[in-house]
DNA sequence: AGAAATTTGTTCGTATGTATA
DNA sequence: TTATACATACGAACAAATTTC
């Protein structure tokens, strides 16, 4: 039977003073992005713990998005979440088993969300960027056009939102979308050269953005995304 | 300089053998939580690995939840990612500097996207659920139990949508708030004893996810939030 | 330009505490 | 209780990449 006492002799796993050492370190602003942290024998003396901890903190550390090693160099403080958390979201989603129609639908959701947020507060910059990527992507020719400036239409609508949250989780929900339903999306945007109905709903939804018209975004959204799921649903 | 032609000579690091010897047994289905993995130095001899490099695989899947190391027996798949999810969006929330009104605002996204859901999917006992918590909700004498049960109502309102998506990004973000914002939650729920207005705001909530009346529950969200962000302005 | 020093990447060996039969 | 397997943790050693002088 273990020792259930351990109030007091509250024994850490080694490796995860190097966590909080490196999260205090820039919660504190003392660590900045770009910043080089010790090396990893100096870690090790400073926490008194081996090497070896050290490493599998880091590690963590570099998984989770906070730093980046160098080989030669050193350990550097970097601060890119996107990809960490697109994967762990990838996992989950995958692990989970959740399927499209709850990605499509969440999606709608954090859409709508941004339309209510962006008829506010888009910037002028975002409107023109918009503007320009709904004609070209009405006057693509190829497919990979078309995807492109799908993507970056959906993108401005959210980053005119100005709210990180939907940004963090709009970014990586695409790259989940990217990386395990390629095919899905490619089905859509081959299905739009021969949709009015799907370009309108573009339209709209530029619309809206652009002369701060939240009925008419909604609107448009509303219609692309009935859109999707009729598409799916003759699949 | 470094040499940028590594397509073919793709060295995956070694820890993420053991990352993807795991993800790819649990996605194949030959991995259930509750399993034991093989021992460190059997998977380090299995890969062609050292134990070292084992171990900062096992950390970081660890780390992710996925598997859960038991001192003296081995390591297990436990798929609890709840946790590590958590801490992850905490620390990217912190880190972004992100704020309560970006926070509230995608909150109050989450909710109404599930209200839309949960008028159609909620189930009769998720109805009968949600009404107790209101009564004793309304009834409450305690702080500690008005914040109960507050919380399980909205999270209630969550399930019922049946989008795992919102369900898991939700609870991620309310223990953000715990975490993080435990005096902003503490206040709301205080002013919510001398507020009628709030609590008008959750029997319309509750009454539209019982009623399937999305209306109503809407604009009992619209008014429970309209009451959170007016004294979030008072602060 | 080149050599030396520094740092991460990786492995191996060893000692210790824990769980299980 | 004993024996075995296991995770935990440390330290030494060498390779590979980078920086510095």
């Amino acid at each position: 039977m273990p020792d259930l006492d351990k109030s007091q002799v509250k024994k850490d796993k080694p490796y995860q003073l190097v966590i909080d050492y490196v999260r205090d370190g820039v919660m504190r602003g003392e660590l900045k992005p770009g910043d080089r942290l010790p090396g990893e024998r100096e870690i090790a003396e400073k926490l008194g713990i081996s090497r070896s901890s050290v490493r599998e903190g880091l590690r963590i550390l570099e998984n989770m998005g906070m730093t980046a090693p160098q080989q030669g160099a050193g350990h550097y403080i970097s601060l890119n979440f996107d990809e960490p958390m697109t994967e762990m979201l990838s996992i989950i989603y995958t692990m989970k088993g959740m399927g499209r129609d709850d990605l499509t639908q969440f999606r709608y959701c954090l859409e709508r969300e941004a339309m209510y947020l962006a008829v506010d507060y888009a910037s002028e910059q975002q409107k023109i960027r918009i503007q320009r990527h709904l004609g070209a992507l009405l006057g693509a020719g190829t497919e990979e056009e078309r995807y492109e400036h799908d993507m970056a239409l959906h993108m401005i609508l959210i980053e005119a939102s100005r709210n990180d949250y939907l940004i963090t989780n709009y970014r990586a929900l695409t790259n989940v979308i990217e990386d395990y339903i390629p095919v899905f999306r490619r089905k859509i945007t081959e299905g739009m050269r021969s949709s009015d109905k799907l370009e309108d709903a573009h339209r709209m939804l530029v619309a809206g953005v652009v002369n701060s018209d939240l009925e008419t975004g909604l609107e448009g959204l509303s219609r692309h995304f009935e859109y999707i799921r009729q598409f799916r649903n003759r699949q």
